[in-house]
DNA sequence: TTCTAAAATGAATAAAAATTCATTTATAAT
DNA sequence: ATTATAAATGAATTTTTATTCATTTTAGAA
């Protein structure tokens, strides 16, 4: 007998995610999705039920993705600064390198799709460097004069702005300019001001 | 005869911001917005072409008004700092009272509908802010060492995700935790800082 | 008040998209 | 090498959704 080809389920996640990023959950079809990855709609149907539990399940593969990939590498750094410094680059590059799967993932909060737990789950995602934010105030490495949260917004939604923008092109980073935003939103929460 | 009832665009343009907002653009269909209006199916068609048509034009309507509700009373403040606020509070609230229609106008972007040159108009209708940016540092109102259109876009980063969370009811903004939020990006961008 | 032309209606139709299925193909096991 | 079994295919079918249209209703003109 022949084995499924979990390479197959790959080719189907990489061409939702393109295709979404073009024309929206709104312009996918599941005969665009088979041709995009190259194979007969009736195999995608093999290998997911239906459409909904394809962009179900791909949903939930990124949000966990990502949620990886924004802390990793952040209890390697020795001082407050050089963790959150870390988590900020993380959340740029993951923006910019991932930012179909950040055009997908966006829609589908707003989506017929979208279930409550999984609104839950968005929320709770987040909270690890809300908690970082948290423990810095804590140890005094951060100004009391202004709400944690407030600094928190400030800094995902600087990153957000920053490789939407750099995406289209209307303003291009590189590691040097990177460095320099974070030390403008650094300058912006530390202690000394 | 009977005559044609403005009335009725208005319902429809309504309906379909509102479902949009919960379903996406992916979700509605001319049922469900005709009975969210309180119309028949085809009394769409009679104001709407198609469901294409409608689109489109519900996006440059609302593009149109929220450029507008931008700049809004700028000219009657007296300096430089008091209209970079004037701004910041237009925008803010603006994505706060019209959240529906900023979901609708972002999923548009990446959506089947959108036009080369919508996109061109939406980055053309940031400008105006931009160039008061640009505007207060040739009057050295804003540190020097820092890039314009980087502060610009923390400025505008910011506002965005304060929006958006306090719509989601995660942080609650009243109107002095707005002045707050705003004297903190001023901090950042003022020439003394 | 009557007449008329356009608006309004919603069931009927057309078009598009999701899903199934009879058939073919490939591969693991013997 | 043969066989058995599940994957793969894509045309056919079903379902959903957009659009039309015959009919009814309404409001302005005569």
């Amino acid at each position: 007998m022949r084995i499924r080809d979990e390479d197959k389920i790959k080719r189907i996640y990489k061409a939702a995610i393109c295709l979404i990023s073009e024309v929206g959950i709104a312009g996918l079809t599941m005969a665009k999705l088979a041709k995009e990855a190259k194979l007969a709609t009736g195999t995608v149907y093999i290998y997911f039920k239906s459409k909904e539990v394809l962009i179900n399940k791909l949903f939930t593969k990124l949000q966990q993705e990502a949620a990886e990939r924004f802390m990793q590498g952040m209890e390697k750094q020795s001082n407050f600064k050089q963790q959150l410094c870390r988590v900020f680059l993380n959340y740029l590059n993951h923006r910019i390198k991932y930012h179909d799967e950040s055009v997908f993932l966006e829609q589908y909060y707003r989506s017929p799709y979208i279930t409550k737990d999984q609104l839950q789950l968005t929320q709770a995602l987040k909270q690890p460097v809300l908690d970082l934010f948290h423990q810095g105030q804590d140890n005094d490495e951060l100004r009391c004069d202004m709400d944690v949260h407030m600094m928190f917004l400030m800094f995902l939604g600087f990153i957000r702005e920053l490789a939407g923008e750099h995406v289209l092109g209307f303003y291009v980073l590189d590691e040097k300019k990177k460095l320099e935003a974070f030390e403008r939103s650094w300058e912006l929460i530390e202690k000394g001001g």
